[in-house]
DNA sequence: CAATAGTTTCTGTATTGACTGAAATTACTG
DNA sequence: CAGTAATTTCAGTCAATACAGAAACTATTG
């Protein structure tokens, strides 16, 4: 199989981002492969198109595996395992997501926590105690939030991401008890100073 | 100087951190050294502490300044250039943001659209076509989005991640349009869907 | 169950990038 | 402006990792 100029340059320079936050070249090509291809691919295949060695193909395969990006499928008179991933973007988003955060930050949050935790903390400065506690919390929330989003369906989530920083508008500007106190005038009856629809359409 | 069992797991961790993102070892650690110990060190002091050549910390330091992350600032009777970056870990959450999507996000975003633009697209499968387009969206959408947040000012930014998916409610969680026709409703006197207040109190 | 197809494992090599130490440069001081 | 302090640059070394090729292993077929 050969690819494309255009769909060769879309994979090489995938290869390069995935290098960039840390994810082998290789590992990130077969990946671009397998996405921008759309239907499942053997080892073979792969290797001849990227001009890789088998075994460094079956290696990285199994990387994505781990990350639970490609899947073992098998077509009908064919002995050889296929590998295919989601076609759905925003569905690989939440798996990349979900697995650097369970990866990566969840064992920096429990390092945070232990150091937190360790009673040899009450002998270092007040103020470096405090960057710790709020550089935990700075994880602790994006986690959270990137938790919920996690939950939402592509159609959601998106809506809310376009939805972005208008939501300002909707929990007051001011402190979190604004925010609280203008739902609890609304639950009481008062109208709410609510978004307008331009600010709503992107 | 020497640091603490406590704040040299901090740092050591976060050089590990940073590894994993792609972020040189050396790099990490010095950040995180400046950043735990809150005050401007000279290149030496940063040497002995994290016992690494005294070259690795110039370049290192350089290259913390190209992220924006650590300034040159001079102390009263002292030649030595001194060092610091802000301890405000937000602050720090959104230089970074601010660079990585500078350097690695938007030109990706700059190939997909040169790819979309070139004529030899045409002759691509109409599928694949179609993800290159849904990648760039979703760059895309991510990026306004992130461009949002990063103007917000961190008392903000934290409400708004810390409602979360609560949002969900405020924008229908149907389609695109009930949100815009809701929204229309409310403009026109229609007394909204709002969120109780118990959603809105974490 | 022999032959073959397919896959993984393993060992060695190559490449990359991090890091050091020395030399060169620049800035400052008396 | 000579001497010293401070910093940067650079060439070479070292370590980590990616990668290739061969060998070993496993599964499948007739």
């Amino acid at each position: 199989m050969d690819l494309s100029p255009t769909l060769t340059r879309f994979v090489l320079h995938w290869g390069e981002m995935g290098a960039r936050w840390g994810v082998n070249r290789t590992v990130a090509q077969i990946h671009a492969l397998l996405y921008i291809t759309g239907r499942p691919m053997h080892a073979e295949e792969i290797t001849d198109t990227l001009g890789v060695a088998r075994s460094n193909v079956s290696t990285s395969i199994r990387e994505l595996q781990g990350w639970n990006l490609v899947k073992l499928v098998h077509l009908n008179g064919d002995r050889r395992d296929h590998f295919e991933t989601s076609t759905q973007v925003w569905e690989l988003l939440r798996t990349i997501v979900r697995e650097r955060q369970h990866r990566e930050i969840a064992p920096t949050v429990e390092v945070l926590r232990e150091l937190l935790a360790d009673p040899a903390l009450s002998k270092e400065p007040a103020d470096a105690k405090l960057r710790i506690r709020e550089t935990l919390e700075l994880l602790e929330t994006l986690t959270a939030w990137s938790d919920e989003m996690l939950k939402l369906d592509t159609a959601t989530l998106t809506k809310v991401l376009k939805l972005g920083a208008r939501i300002k508008k909707l929990i007051g500007g001011g402190s979190l008890d604004n925010a609280a106190n203008s739902a609890a005038n609304q639950a009481r009856g008062k109208p709410p100073q609510i978004t307008p629809a331009h600010l709503l359409e992107p």
